[in-house]
RNA sequence: GCGGGUGUAGCUCAGUGGUAGAGCGUCAGCCUUCCAAGCUGAAUGUCGGGGGUUCAAAUCCCCUCGCCCGCUCCA
């Protein structure tokens, strides 16, 4: 049932995209290559234009203009940093160590542990015979637990490493489970892409693609803070591609080895980082919803306590309804109360000091200025995927409507649409491909920075209007006879293919109006 | 990673051992005063890839790659 609802759509979105020159697969005249997908024109103008919207609406204009909780205007600014960092930025991260060993997970409470860490309490002589024995960790709670269960069984208990007992562990019971033969047998994660530096091929040189950008932030806090005279609060910006090896590259382009991230690290004072939690956690959904995801299709999901890294305060998710997840949802950017986490283990890591002196705060000295404060900010980061908004933005605008003489079209909001409006002469003849020439020229010259103009006279109207509606071009404007006779224009719209009337002369104006410059 | 499905023109697909096809789209010309209309013509194929069987393979066999679905995974 659900494949039925949700693989026709998805199937006949995919075509389109191919079609139409949207997405295309990555190598493709070579056999295509696991995980990686390239943009054909189209689909390239439009993850442009989402990349543009988000850089305007969060670093040159953050939140529309809008305040902050403090009351005043949000300031953010930008940064570009690169793919490939010191190595030691990941390991100061956690990426390293905890996704480059092998690790055992739990199946039954869905923990998981590095395999070398998981420790067994078996009986002295070694031989439990057809009993469970148990496992922990170090140093954690379960050691104690799991020890007061062994020698209840067994008397007089020793510890082995997991690695000296043979698999599979039907017999072994995982550090937190209750059931044996939980624990699944050790695998390798090898999450990040590495590539080594240097003309000269040394292992010891290896580094890493980054698995996302918001660590290069981090690593750039303090020239930030050093040069450009910002004040807490206010956020990094920092957008790129990100490489992470998935397990299992699925659903389209929604889980790329490549893909791109929007993230802004939001610095504030740790007093006022709840609150700002909750702004970002709203503006984001609120910014998806504006730009064209309006419909019951996304949602926010506040993360369980039991999902939230131990480091977090909170976390929520906006998701959006896709054909291959639906009913479900799938996240297209999370918004992470990160504590001051990263700060915190780039500052133990590096050796530098990353703490900021905050001259607002302390108590009023004498001369009316204040004493400062110096702390080591939280940080609020909302990390969208561009991709996965691009891919959102088709899904939600593919449409399909058999009444129509063309049914399929893509209903994109003006903002982000590749190709912003199409002149057609109704007929090439009389005059009509003249002034259809003249007014594509008169609106490319206003309008390119924001996207294409076309001009088509080529075969029936039908066609034309159909080929738009499939790129999601929101309006076309026809030089008819009206326009010979009484410079009047016909322009369509494309998602209630009404048409309306406009002078020739206000062409500009209107479509100024429609797309909101 | 496991299991199922699938791969032939830009798209949708037919073609079960004997000359690679259709519809749509694309392009050109004609026609055309508003919705993939009509007429004429044209271009476009590593039949996913490699190997094998055969006089002959899109078709049978083996291997492999991609995509889709279900589990699994998801820092």
């Amino acid at each position: 049932m659900t494949q039925e609802v949700s693989k026709k759509p998805m199937d006949a979105i995919m075509a389109l995209c191919k079609r139409r020159g949207f997405i295309y697969q990555a190598s493709e005249i070579y056999g295509g290559i696991n995980g990686f997908w390239d943009y054909g024109p189209m689909g390239a103008q439009l993850k442009k234009n989402l990349r543009d919207a988000w850089w305007q609406d969060m670093i040159l204009r953050p939140c529309w203009g809008r305040n902050g909780p403090n009351g005043r205007p949000v300031r953010n600014v930008g940064l570009e940093t690169c793919v490939i960092q010191h190595p030691k930025v990941w390991e100061a991260s956690g990426h390293v160590g905890g996704f480059n060993d092998p690790m055992v997970d739990d199946k039954e409470t869905k923990g998981r542990y590095r395999y070398d860490h998981v420790m067994v309490f078996v009986p002295e002589n070694g031989d439990p015979g057809d009993k469970p024995v148990f496992a922990y960790v170090g140093d954690q709670p379960s050691e104690a637990k799991q020890k007061k269960k062994a020698e209840k069984t067994f008397g007089a208990v020793k510890s082995v490493a997991l690695s000296t007992i043979p698999q599979p562990w039907t017999r072994v019971i995982g550090p937190e489970a209750e059931k044996p033969g939980t624990l699944t047998e050790p695998r390798m994660f090898n999450l990040m892409f590495d590539t080594i530096p240097g003309a000269i091929r040394d292992e010891a040189n290896k580094a890493y693609l980054r698995p996302e950008t918001a660590q290069g932030v981090f690593v750039q806090f303090k020239n930030v803070v050093d040069t450009t005279r910002v004040k807490i609060p206010f956020g990094i910006g920092n957008t790129g591609r990100s490489f992470r090896n998935e397990v299992t590259p699925r659903n389209f382009t929604f889980r790329s080895r490549e893909f791109e991230q929007a993230e802004l690290e939001f610095f504030c004072h740790p007093s006022e980082s709840l609150e700002w939690y909750k702004f970002w956690r709203d503006f984001r959904m609120e910014w998806w919803k504006e730009i064209g995801l309006a419909g019951e299709n996304l949602i926010l999901r506040e993360h369980e306590k039991d999902e939230l890294s131990h480091y977090s305060l909170g976390t929520s998710d906006v998701e959006y309804r896709f054909p291959f997840t639906s009913p479900g949802f799938g996240e297209l950017e999370g918004i992470a109360h990160r504590g001051d986490y990263d700060l915190t283990q780039h500052q133990k890591v590096s050796g530098a000091k990353l703490d900021f002196f905050d001259t607002d705060r302390g108590e009023i000295l004498p001369n009316g200025g204040k004493k400062g404060e110096r702390y080591l900010p939280h940080c609020i980061e909302p990390a969208a995927g561009l991709d996965r908004g691009a891919l959102a933005l088709i899904c939600e605008g593919y449409t399909r409507d058999d009444s129509r003489a063309s049914p399929e079209f893509l209903k994109l909001h003006p903002r982000v649409a590749p190709i912003k409006a199409a002149v057609f002469p109704l007929v090439a003849k009389d005059g009509m491909p003249e002034v259809a020439e003249k007014l594509h020229a008169e609106l490319n010259d206003k309008f390119w920075k924001l996207g294409g103009i076309e001009m088509d006279e080529k075969q029936s109207i039908g066609k034309r209007y159909a080929r738009m509606d499939e790129i999601g071009t929101p309006f076309c404007i026809t030089i008819d006879g009206d326009t010979m006779s009484q410079q009047i224009v016909t322009i369509r719209d494309r998602d209630t293919a009404q048409q309306q009337k406009v002078s020739l002369d206000k062409v500009g104006a209107f479509l100024s109006e429609k797309l909101g410059v």
